[in-house]
DNA sequence: TGTCCACAGGAAATACGGGGGT
DNA sequence: ACCCCCGTATTTCCTGTGGACA
């Protein structure tokens, strides 16, 4: 091809996209990229339409204490990922330390975010670089020198502290550690007042803990229902009138996002995600955004989603889904029993210059393969011939492909 | 009814790397 | 430089088990 017609081409083709643009504001699609006041004023808007009314109702009433100059206890709140419980709570911390400013009540509240599982010591160390007690530790410290930290640090404080602990079970191995500070040790060491506020999208979350932390925990609960469709389309009707042109979108998309999330999650940030893809796929094609549209964006997320968490596994979680990848191929009916699986798992391992690991240890990659929702596993007794698990993949048609070529090509780069 | 397969999955031990205190 | 402590990853050792088969 000769250059003036590269030339035009290229120029040709980013005035279509100029022309053709639909998103207008994109930074409305990613709540990271927003500022201060521009998420305030979405959130407003969605509290507005009446969304999250009634959990809002039940907080006012256990912090209203405070105002009284009462000592509310501690609260438990349960809700899905999405389900816009950080961003209710900070929203309704902010307006309740505002007021208590107004009332000359010192209150202080920290937000501390355990959204990555991390260990008792690492979420002890966070909430210390919080509380300004400390700085950041790889490790080497002892965990009774950070609590001891923490509580010197605040001995001298009398107010009011709210500390909103975020996804609590995301505390790995000695959350009963972690959780005993923060309810027995840590009141009794300081004069403020201290009120917990756990989070954590399990229901079941305080049945398997110490039962002696269960009963100091005098938690009242407040669940946050995943929102129906009607919120979500409340939702995304916001994010439309910020980041699009309402004319670009066909009708019927809103509603259709909004019943495809509610059904499968309800979590709002996903709901947006799939819009902000739509929109995207509606960009490129230089269309409106319609329906189809919407369904293709559901499936390349999808898949997208399983690349990057492909990619960015550990090598032996990698060599581990390959193994069961090849193992399958080789199978008519699909399923393969960890035998087979952990052969095929030694195998590529040899191909690819890497220590195979035991076969109790490659059990524990199988069941977090599994987590991942890369491969389906469940135990299964074959009677005399053993007790297995049965390893199913079932990914979406042509994805396996693409994983097993990712994972080869990350070697590769590596060797 | 008992046997026994082929693992599951818990517990403890070990290896390792790295950081703090002195 | 030395020692000690910690978290993490993996191994070793172990007990448990559903059900086909004899």
């Amino acid at each position: 091809m000769e250059p003036t017609n590269v030339r035009t081409k290229i120029v040709g083709q980013i005035q279509h996209m100029v022309d053709s643009t639909i998103i207008k504001n994109r930074r409305f699609f990613d709540d990271e990229q927003l500022i201060k006041s521009e998420q305030l004023a979405v959130l407003e808007e969605i509290f507005n339409a009446n969304v999250r009314d009634a959990e809002i109702k039940e907080l006012s009433s256990h912090f209203a204490a405070i105002l009284r100059g009462d000592h509310p206890c501690h609260m438990a709140i349960w809700g899905k990922t999405g389900t816009g419980k950080t961003l209710t709570l900070s929203y309704f911390l902010n307006l309740l330390s505002e007021m208590c400013l107004d009332k000359k009540i010192p209150l202080r509240y920290e937000h501390l975010d355990l959204s990555n599982p991390r260990p008792c010591f690492r979420a002890l160390n966070d909430l210390a670089c919080l509380l300004n007690a400390s700085k950041r530790y790889q490790k080497g410290i002892s965990l009774e020198e950070m609590m001891t930290r923490i509580e010197t640090k605040l001995t001298s404080y009398q107010g009011y502290l709210i500390l909103f602990i975020d996804e609590v079970d995301n505390v790995r191995r000695d959350r009963d550690n972690f959780l005993t500070f923060l309810v027995r040790r840590l009141p009794q060491k300081i004069s403020a007042k201290l009120i917990l506020i756990l989070v954590s999208n399990r229901l079941d979350w305080p049945d398997h803990l110490d039962p002696r932390v269960k009963s100091f925990l005098k938690l009242n609960e407040l669940i946050f229902k995943p929102y129906n469709a009607i919120d979500l389309q409340h939702i995304l009707r916001i994010r439309v009138e910020k980041a699009l042109d309402r004319e670009t979108v066909e009708s019927g998309v809103i509603e259709k996002i909004a019943a495809m999330a509610s059904r499968e999650h309800g979590d709002a940030r996903k709901a947006i995600a799939l819009l902000a893809k739509s929109a995207y796929l509606a960009e490129k094609a230089g269309t409106k955004v319609t329906l189809t549209l919407v369904d293709e964006a559901a499936t390349e997320l999808d898949r997208d989603r399983y690349l990057t968490l492909v990619r960015s596994a550990p090598p032996q979680l990698q060599a581990a889904m390959a193994g069961v990848i090849e193992a399958t191929r080789r199978t008519k009916n699909g399923s393969i029993g960890t035998g087979e699986a952990y052969d095929a798992y030694r195998r590529f391992c040899q191909g690819v210059e890497l220590r195979p690991l035991t076969g109790r240890a490659f059990g524990d990659l199988i069941s977090e393969l599994d987590i991942y929702s890369l491969l389906r596993s469940r135990v299964l007794s074959r009677g005399r011939y053993g007790r297995t698990r049965e390893i199913i993949l079932d990914l979406p048609q042509g994805l396996t492909e693409k994983i097993h070529g990712r994972i080869l090509s990350n070697f590769e780069i590596q060797n």
